[in-house]
RNA sequence: GGGCUCAUAGCUCAGUUGGCUAGAGCGCGUCGCUGAUAACGACGAGGUCCGAGGUUCGAGUCCUCGUGGGCCCA
C-alpha cells in the first residue's frame, strides 16, 4: 500500500477553493492571467484517497448539476435504469452493471445529449419481507398477522428506504452521476396506480382471469414458494415410498402396479399413466394378475442419495424380487403399453367423500414422460398434488383433487385422513392400504426433497386459487420484443423462445408487502373489477375511504374500501388479499417514472428509451419480458431501443459469489481498498457475454498495467513541465516543427479517437479499453521513452516546443477518451494539466465536449514505419543479446537486411532511434547477403529415419553436404524439397532438418522471416572507454537519486581511482560525464560537503569512489 | 428431452467480413535497462485452437455431427 498522495489531495482541495471562487457570468478569463504551474505529481498514489478527494471537489463545485445546465435543451438520450433491489448493501457485482450505465450516459453527456439521470429501486416483494421477518424472529405468516401488518408494510417501506439510500452513497463512490434526489421507488403511489392503470387495461381486453395452479407451498408459512426459492431448499430425507395396487374394473383379479414415495397424494389419485411404446409383463401370482413395466420390473434399484450415515440406507429390492417374497410368480405376457390406455380400474380411496369426483375418471391414460428407470413403469396421477400430474390433468381436463388445507392438513371431506398433516398420515395409509387388500410393498426411501428455504419444512404441491394474464396476445409482444436491438443479438431468439413458450402470467402472492392487487371481487355472485387508479377508486367507494385516504396504496389500508358490485349491487365487495408480482412494479416503470400518467408532452419527449442495460441471466422472464409485455399492453412497442445484457461476476477461481460461500466482496471494502476506478476498468474491459472474474489478481492487473502507466506518463510529464514553465498557450509548435514521432503518435492518438467514438456508440466499451491499453502502452514505452531527452534541454528551442505540446495534446486527448470509464483519475488528470491553466476551460472533465477523429492527422504509411522500426529494433535487442554484451557497452555497427520496403525506410527515418535505444555508432543498410552469413544444415533424424528408411545413411550424408541461403529461403515459405539420394525420391520439408545461421566471429546476428540484423561485437579501445565512461554516468545518477537531488539540481562530481584504465577513460569522456551527470565542476578525488559517496567496481578489479554535492 | 451459449498456452483472455508463421498479460526461466515509471524491456520454454467430418485455393473463424461446461425451458 502507498502512502496517501497528500500533495495531490491537497492540491485537489486548493481547486475545490478556486472554483468555489470562479463565477461562471464572467467566464472570459484570460489566459495568462489564470496560468497557474501544473501541481508536483506524486508518482507513487493513494487511489482510493484520491478519488475521495474527486468525490468532494465534484459536490463542491456542483460538478454534475453544472453538467445538466450545460446540456439542458440539447437533444436527448433517454436511458432506463433497471430498478436494484432495495434490500441490502451493494456487493461488487453489482457494479458491472452500474459501471456501463455510468459510462455511456457520461459518453452521450459528452456528445452533448440531455439526460434524465434518473435512478430506480425496487422496493416490494418477500425479500425484504423476509428480512423484517427475519429481525423479528417470525417463522410464519401468522406471526405477522398476530403483529400486525400495518406495522409490519411500514417496516418493509423503512427497510426499503434505508438501502435504498445506503446503496445511493455506494453508487456515488462508485462514481455514478446521476439525479439523487430523483431517484423512483417501485413502491411509489404514482408506481402502483401505474401498473393498476395496466391490470385494468388488461381487464378490459378481458385478459385477467382467476385461475388455479399447483404450486410449491410451505404449510407453516402458508405461502407458495417460487421456483427459484425452491431450488435453494432441497434436502435429502427418507420418506416411505409404497407399491400399490389400483385394480381393473373389467379384468376382475388383474390389477395395475403403482408406486408412490409421497403416500399422502393417493388420496387424490384420479388416472394411472403408462407410456405406450413401452413394454409392460402381465404377471401371474397365485390367482391374480399384475401389469408392470418390463424394464421396471427386472432392474435392480438403488437409492437415489444415502443416508448422512451411510450403513443406514436401507437397499432397494427389485420389484421381481417382492414377487419372489411373496412366492411362486410368473411372466405370462409381454405387451405394449398402448394396450393398457383407457382401461378403468377403482382408485385407492373412492370411498372417502372427497374422492368422489375421482372415481368415475379412473382411467390408463398415456404419458411420454412414463419412464422405465423408475417406479414400476405405471405413474400415479394426481393433478391436484402435483406439478407435472397439473399439467397433464389440464391438458386432458381430468378432475382436481385438492385435499390440503392452507396448513397441510387435510379437508374435512377426507375421512380417517381428515385433521392431519400430509407428513404424519403415511402409517395410517399404509395400514388402511393393507387391510383393503391394495398394498404390495413399502420401503423406506432416500430422495431430495424440496423443503422451505426459511423455516425447513417440507414442502408440497397445493392447488391454489391464483390470479392470472392471459397471454393469447404474445405475438403482439414477440413484435414489440423484434423492434428493439439486442446485445448480443441472440438475446431476440431467447427472448422470443422464452414468449413463445411462456405461461399465462401469474401476478398474484399471497403475501403482505407489495402492490396491492386492484381486484375487488363480489363474494355474492363472483363477479370481479379492476380498479384503474385512485380517483376511480375513490368515486366508487362505499366504506373505508376515510381509513386508506392518507395512506398508500398497500395492505392494509387499502382493504378497507369497499365497493357496491357492478354486477348483483352487493355493497360489501372488498379488495383480493394477494399482492402482485413484483416484476409487474419494475415493468410499468417506462410510463409511471417518465410521466405518462401525469405529463404525457413529458413522456413524448423521453419514450422510448435509447438503452437498457442489465444483467442476463434470469431477465429474459422477468425485467425483460415483464417491460416488453407491460409496455406492449399500453402502446404497442417496446420501451427501449437498445437491450444489452451482461454476464454474472465470479470470484477470483471462476465461482459464484455468494454470501453463504464466503466468496462475496462488499462494495465498499473494493472500493476502500483497490479504488472504484479500476473496478470500472475491469468491468468495462470485460466481454459483456461471459461472465467476469473479480479479485485482488485481477484487479492488480488492471491497475499495473492500465492505471499506473497512464498515471507515470502523466507524472513525466506535469513534473518536467513544472521544472520548465511550460504554457500550454504560449509554447506551441507548427505542424512543420513536429518530429516523425510526434505525427505518429498525434496519427495513433486520432485512430483511437475514431475507435472509441464508435465503441462507445456501439455500446462495446470493451473494445475501446484493449485498444487504449495498447495506447497507453505504446505511449509510454514507445513515444515517452524515445522522446524523453527533448524535454530536457533549457530554453524553449522549436523540438522541445514541439515534443511538450505533443504529448500535452496526447495526455489532455486521451483522458477526455477515458474519462467515461475511469472518471476520477481523468478528473485529476484534467484539473491539473487543462482546469489550472485558465482560459475558457470547463470545470470538470466531465463538462469537456468529446474528442472527434480529424482524419487530417491520421498518417498510415507513419504508422507502418514506426511498427517496422519498433520491429527492428525488438530483433536487434536479440542479436545484442546474442553478442553478450550489455547495452551500456557502445558497438560501432548495426548492419540490416531489411525484409521490406517499411523497414528500409525505417532505418532511414529513425536512424537515431536505434543509434540511442541499441548503443552503436551507425546503422548501415544491406541487401546483399553475401558474406554476412552462413547457413549450416544438419538431419533431423527422428522424422527422416521413418521417410527414407535403409537409405537415412546416405540421405544424411546429402543434408550434411547442403548449404546456403537458397535452401533455407525455400523452406522457410514452407516448400518441400527433393534429396537427391539414390533409390527414393522422398523430400524433406523444415521439420525435418536443423537450420542455422552463423554470422562470423565479429558478428552478432538475428533474423525473423526475410530480416536479418547484426551487430559488430568488436569492442575498440575508444569504445571500451566509453562504456566505462557510461558506467560512471549510472551510478553518478543513482546517487544523485538516492541522495534525493532534483532532476535538475547541478552537482560537484568527485571521482577517484587507482585504477589507470578508469582514470584513462575518465579523461576521454570527460564532457560527456560531466553533461550527463549536470556536474558544473568536476575534481579528482572528493569533493567537500558530500551529499552522497559511493564506490563501485566498474570492471572486474577496477574501481572508482564516487562523491557528489549540490552546488549552490 | 428442447433452446441458447461457451470450449484457443499452466492461469485469465484477445483473435474484426475466412488470409495465421495463432497472439497478449500473468506465472516460470535467462539476460538486460533505468533521472518518467515501487517500474520497464528483450529473449526462451509452453498450443493436435475440445473431437470427427464437410465447404474452400485457404478454416481458430463458416456448415454438420459428437464430447464436455454454463444458463434457461420442459
Amino acid at each position: 500500500m502507498g502512502h496517501p498522495s497528500a500533495r495531490m489531495v491537497s492540491a485537489l482541495i486548493a481547486a475545490v477553493h478556486v472554483e468555489a471562487q470562479r463565477d461562471y457570468s464572467r467566464s472570459s478569463c484570460v489566459a495568462t492571467e489564470c496560468f497557474m504551474a501544473f501541481e508536483k505529481v506524486d508518482p507513487k498514489v493513494d487511489f482510493p484517497a484520491q478519488e475521495r478527494a474527486v468525490l468532494a471537489f465534484w459536490e463542491k463545485t456542483q460538478a454534475f448539476e453544472k453538467l445538466r445546465t450545460i446540456n439542458r435543451g440539447k437533444p436527448k438520450w433517454s436511458f432506463l435504469d433497471g430498478p436494484i433491489t432495495a434490500n441490502n448493501p451493494m456487493g461488487v457485482h453489482h457494479a458491472w452493471g452500474r459501471t456501463y450505465k455510468d459510462i455511456y450516459q457520461r459518453y452521450h453527456a459528452a456528445l452533448g445529449r440531455e439526460l434524465r439521470y434518473q435512478n430506480g429501486f425496487d422496493c416490494q416483494g418477500l425479500w425484504v419481507e423476509v428480512e423484517v421477518e427475519k429481525e423479528h424472529g417470525f417463522t410464519c405468516k401468522k406471526d405477522i398477522e398476530a403483529y400486525g401488518i400495518g406495522k409490519f408494510v411500514e417496516e418493509c417501506k423503512a427497510r426499503a428506504c434505508k438501502f435504498a439510500a445506503m446503496q445511493s452513497e455506494q453508487s456515488k463512490r462508485l462514481g455514478q452521476w446521476m439525479d439523487w434526489d430523483n431517484s423512483y421507488y417501485t413502491m411509489s403511489d404514482e408506481n402502483n396506480y401505474g401498473i393498476w392503470a395496466f391490470l385494468k387495461k388488461c381487464h378490459e381486453k378481458e385478459l385477467v382471469y382467476k385461475g388455479v395452479d399447483v404450486m410449491p407451498w410451505c404449510p407453516r408459512c402458508g405461502t407458495g414458494i417460487s421456483q427459484m426459492e425452491m431450488n435453494e431448499g432441497y434436502r435429502e430425507v427418507a420418506h416411505t415410498s409404497v407399491f400399490v395396487t389400483f385394480p381393473l374394473l373389467d379384468r376382475p383379479g388383474h390389477s395395475l402396479l403403482v408406486w408412490t414415495t409421497t403416500p399422502w397424494t393417493l388420496s387424490s389419485n384420479v388416472a394411472a399413466a403408462v407410456k405406450p411404446d413401452m413394454t409392460y409383463v402381465k404377471v401371474k401370482q397365485g390367482e391374480r394378475f399384475y401389469y408392470v413395466g418390463k424394464v421396471n420390473f427386472e432392474s435392480s434399484r438403488t437409492q437415489p442419495v444415502q443416508a448422512p450415515d451411510k450403513s443406514n440406507t436401507p437397499s432397494l429390492m427389485s420389484i421381481q424380487a417382492m414377487f419372489k417374497n411373496n412366492g411362486a410368480f410368473e411372466v405370462i405376457e409381454e405387451l405394449r403399453g398402448e394396450a393398457l390406455v383407457g382401461l378403468t380400474y377403482g382408485g385407492p380411496f373412492d370411498d372417502l367423500p372427497g374422492a368422489k369426483e375421482a372415481k368415475v375418471a379412473h382411467r390408463v391414460i398415456a404419458w411420454d414422460a412414463v419412464t422405465e428407470s423408475e417406479g414400476t413403469g405405471i405413474v400415479h396421477i394426481a393433478p391436484g398434488c402435483g406439478a407435472e400430474d397439473y399439467r397433464l390433468g389440464k391438458e386432458l381436463g381430468l378432475p382436481r383433487i385438492a385435499p390440503l388445507l392452507e396448513d397441510g392438513r387435510f379437508r374435512a371431506e377426507f375421512g380417517f385422513l381428515s385433521g392431519k398433516r400430509f407428513d404424519e398420515v403415511a402409517d395410517d395409509i399404509v395400514v388402511d392400504l393393507k387391510k383393503r387388500g391394495l398394498l404390495f410393498a413399502k420401503e423406506q426411501y432416500w430422495h431430495r426433497y424440496p423443503h422451505c428455504w426459511r423455516c425447513k419444512d417440507e414442502l408440497v404441491y397445493r392447488l391454489v386459487d391464483e390470479w392470472f394474464i392471459n397471454m393469447n396476445w404474445r405475438d403482439e409482444i414477440m413484435e414489440s420484443a423484434k423492434g428493439a436491438r439486442w446485445i448480443p443479438e441472440w438475446g431476440l431468439e431467447r427472448e422470443l423462445d422464452w414468449l413463445k413458450n411462456m405461461g399465462d402470467w401469474m401476478i398474484s402472492k399471497k403475501r403482505y408487502w407489495g402492490l396491492a392487487l386492484p381486484i375487488w371481487e363480489c363474494h355474492q355472485c363472483g363477479h370481479f373489477e379492476i380498479i384503474g387508479g385512485r380517483e376511480e377508486l375513490k368515486a366508487r367507494a362505499v366504506t373505508g375511504w376515510e381509513k386508506f385516504d392518507s395512506h398508500s396504496p398497500h395492505r392494509p389500508w387499502v382493504d378497507a374500501v369497499t365497493i357496491r358490485c357492478a354486477h348483483c349491487g352487493d355493497n360489501g365487495v372488498s379488495r383480493v388479499k394477494e399482492v402482485g408480482n413484483p416484476w409487474l412494479d419494475a415493468s410499468i416503470v417506462p410510463f409511471s417514472t417518465m410521466g405518462y400518467f401525469s405529463d404525457r408532452k413529458y413522456w413524448e419527449q423521453w419514450f422510448p428509451a435509447e438503452f437498457v442495460v442489465e444483467a442476463l441471466p434470469g431477465q429474459f422472464r422477468n425485467w425483460f419480458y415483464a417491460l416488453l409485455t407491460v409496455s406492449t399492453m399500453m402502446v404497442g412497442r417496446s420501451p427501449f431501443k437498445v437491450l444489452k445484457g451482461h454476464g454474472l461476476v465470479m470470484d477470483d477461481e471462476g465461482k459464484p459469489m455468494h454470501k453463504s460461500s464466503g466468496n462475496a466482496i462488499e462494495f465498499n471494502e473494493a472500493a476502500d481498498r483497490i479504488g472504484v476506478d479500476v473496478m470500472r476498468w475491469l468491468y468495462a474491459a470485460t466481454s459483456p457475454e461471459r461472465n467476469v472474474l473479480f479479485g485482488p489478481h485481477h484487479c492488480d492487473e488492471v491497475r499495473r498495467e492500465v492505471i499506473l502507466p497512464w498515471w507515470n506518463v502523466y507524472s513525466f510529464f506535469c513534473n518536467l513541465a513544472r521544472v520548465d514553465d511550460f504554457q500550454p498557450h504560449v509554447h506551441t509548435a507548427s505542424d512543420k516543427e513536429r518530429s516523425l514521432l510526434d505525427r505518429w503518435i498525434l496519427s495513433d492518438l486520432h485512430k483511437l479517437i475514431g475507435v472509441a467514438n464508435e465503441s462507445y456508440s456501439r455500446f462495446d466499451v470493451g473494445r475501446f479499453c484493449a485498444e487504449a491499453a495498447r495506447f497507453i502502452d505504446v505511449l509510454s514505452t514507445w513515444y515517452v521513452r524515445r522522446s524523453r531527452r527533448r524535454f530536457y534541454g533549457d530554453g524553449w528551442p522549436a523540438d522541445k516546443r514541439a515534443a511538450y505540446s505533443t504529448l500535452y495534446e496526447v495526455l489532455t486527448t486521451f483522458n477526455r477518451l477515458i474519462a467515461p470509464i475511469v472518471p476520477f483519475v481523468a478528473e485529476t488528470v484534467y484539473q491539473n494539466l487543462v482546469a489550472k491553466q485558465g482560459g475558457d476551460a470547463p470545470a470538470s472533465v466531465h463538462h469537456v465536449p468529446f474528442p472527434q477523429a480529424d482524419a487530417k492527422l491520421i498518417d498510415e504509411t507513419l504508422s507502418a514505419h514506426v511498427a517496422a522500426s519498433i520491429r527492428l529494433v525488438s530483433l536487434a535487442r536479440s542479436a545484442r543479446k546474442e553478442s553478450n554484451l550489455k547495452i551500456r557497452q557502445p558497438l560501432a555497427e548495426l548492419v540490416v537486411v531489411p525484409g521490406s520496403d517499411a523497414e528500409r525506410n525505417a532505418v532511414g527515418l529513425f536512424e537515431d532511434h536505434f543509434v540511442e535505444e541499441l548503443n552503436v555508432k551507425k546503422v548501415t543498410i544491406r541487401d546483399d547477403r553475401d558474406g554476412l552469413y552462413t547457413v549450416t544444415v544438419s538431419p533431423n533424424m527422428k522424422t527422416l529415419g521413418p521417410k527414407f528408411g535403409r537409405y537415412l545413411a546416405a540421405a544424411k550424408k546429402v543434408v550434411e553436404g547442403l548449404k546456403g541461403r537458397d535452401l533455407e529461403a525455400r523452406l522457410a515459405r514452407g516448400e518441400s524439397v527433393n534429396l537427391p539420394v539414390e533409390g527414393t525420391d522422398a523430400t524433406v520439408a523444415k521439420e525435418d532438418l536443423t537450420i542455422s545461421k552463423s554470422y562470423g566471429e565479429h558478428w552478432a546476428g538475428a533474423a525473423d522471416g526475410a530480416t536479418v540484423v547484426l551487430i559488430d561485437k568488436r569492442v575498440t579501445p575508444t569504445l571500451k572507454n566509453e562504456g566505462i565512461a557510461r558506467d560512471i554516468v549510472r551510478n553518478v545518477q543513482n546517487l544523485r537519486k538516492d541522495a534525493g537531488l532534483d532532476i535538475a539540481d547541478r552537482i560537484k562530481l568527485g571521482l577517484s581511482t587507482e585504477s589507470e584504465i578508469l582514470k584513462t577513460a575518465i579523461d576521454e569522456c570527460k564532457l560527456y560525464i560531466g553533461n550527463e551527470t549536470l556536474s558544473t565542476e568536476m575534481v579528482t578525488g572528493s569533493v567537500g560537503g558530500a551529499v552522497g559517496e559511493i564506490t563501485v567496481e566498474i570492471e572486474p578489479k577496477q574501481s572508482v569512489t564516487i562523491t557528489i554535492a549540490k552546488m549552490r
